[in-house]
DNA sequence: CCATGATTGGGACAATTGTCCCAATTCGTC
DNA sequence: GACGAATTGGGACAATTGTCCCAATCATGG
């Protein structure tokens, strides 16, 4: 098999591994099991258990990007952006439910570790951040854009930690309907300016 | 030296270290060196590292529920109450911005774990929870008072994550005034249907 | 002061970790 | 079909893990 291909398969099975049961907690000998190949051949593709997470990392970055400029160039208004932006805990829930938010328990995990990537995890937040941020400039509010920004990361990052916590419960489906209650106060605030 | 002296010791800097590393990443020897004994004598106090984490747990559950009964018998008016909470954020503010919130960041790591105090990690979420719905039917909210406790909870939280993230940024007191604000709004709902 | 039980430190134990080597196998190309 | 490079599996390596034992030391009551 092509080498790029079985990496891809490694990173792909990482993902997912360092998500569901966190990056220390996640072996060698797990991910080579899930993506089928000896320990062996493993180092042959990554020399290091730091080099896989860096790829994980780049992977989910990437994904996450493709995904918010996708809205974008679907001519999304920037409040829908923002409003699908806020529906990913939905979209995500069942995931979430289990095991958090894969960008805030990633991140925290690495914090603790003192870990060389825990500047790449916070890279996560800057995209979503920066978009963000971006989206409410566009809906007019230039003053209070990254303000704007890091309450909803805030509020996202609660809500998939109560979720986790109580995943039995309508909690995470009340949450997003006040984020969408906020973003419209916060886009009528705007129309009375206008 | 009496053994129940050393053995709070012992969960004094387990709990330290399990909140500063975590818990999978905090050895029997970091605990040991922390304290001051030898390896060999850690097992005449614990037999495993799982009844560490259980009393670990067991002292955190104590403090907190101290802390939120001493605001209660301070004859603090509910709503006090609920602000002494959110001010929780600011008193340990420092920690925060280092290492998260010491009950969402275990319960995270123990949910990936499929760790057996999961469950005792959620009690430290119950405390809370019960605790302030208790206060928002005291300030008479008898019908959405689980769903206004849970939904400071999850600010907090969020609050407590983005700060981790973005340690040198004015944004946690932010986030505080805005759910002083939420607080004041809730109050002032009331006062209307008075 | 001694005897008894509580407390201690040193170290053994198998299992697992990340890392690394190397001989065998597979693959594309001539 | 043969050659050389790419890819593979099996296994070695020291270090660390949680767990456990045991002989030495301590404190205390007789």
């Amino acid at each position: 098999m092509a080498a790029s291909a079985t990496r891809e398969k490694i990173i792909t099975s990482a993902d997912r591994l360092f998500y569901e049961r966190g990056f220390e907690a996640t072996s060698f000998a797990d991910v080579a099991k899930a993506v089928g190949i000896s320990r062996g051949n493993f180092y042959y593709h990554f020399k290091t258990k730091d080099q896989i997470l860096d790829a994980v990392i780049e992977r989910r970055i990437k994904d996450r990007h493709d995904m918010l400029n996708d809205w974008v160039d679907d001519r999304q208004t920037p409040k829908q952006c923002v409003a699908s932006f806020i529906g990913i805990l939905l979209m995500n829930n069942k995931k979430i439910r289990s095991f958090g938010c894969p960008v805030g328990t990633l991140f925290s995990e690495l914090a603790k570790l003192h870990h060389p990537s825990e500047s790449g995890a916070r890279k996560l937040f800057d995209l979503f951040r920066i978009w963000l941020r971006r989206r409410f400039e566009d809906m007019g509010r230039p003053h209070d854009a990254d303000a704007l920004a890091m309450h909803i990361l805030a509020r996202s990052q609660g809500a998939a930690t109560l979720a986790n916590a109580y995943p039995n419960e309508p909690f995470l489906e009340n949450e997003v309907n006040q984020m969408i209650a906020w973003l419209d106060a916060v886009a009528d605030q705007n129309a009375k300016k206008d």
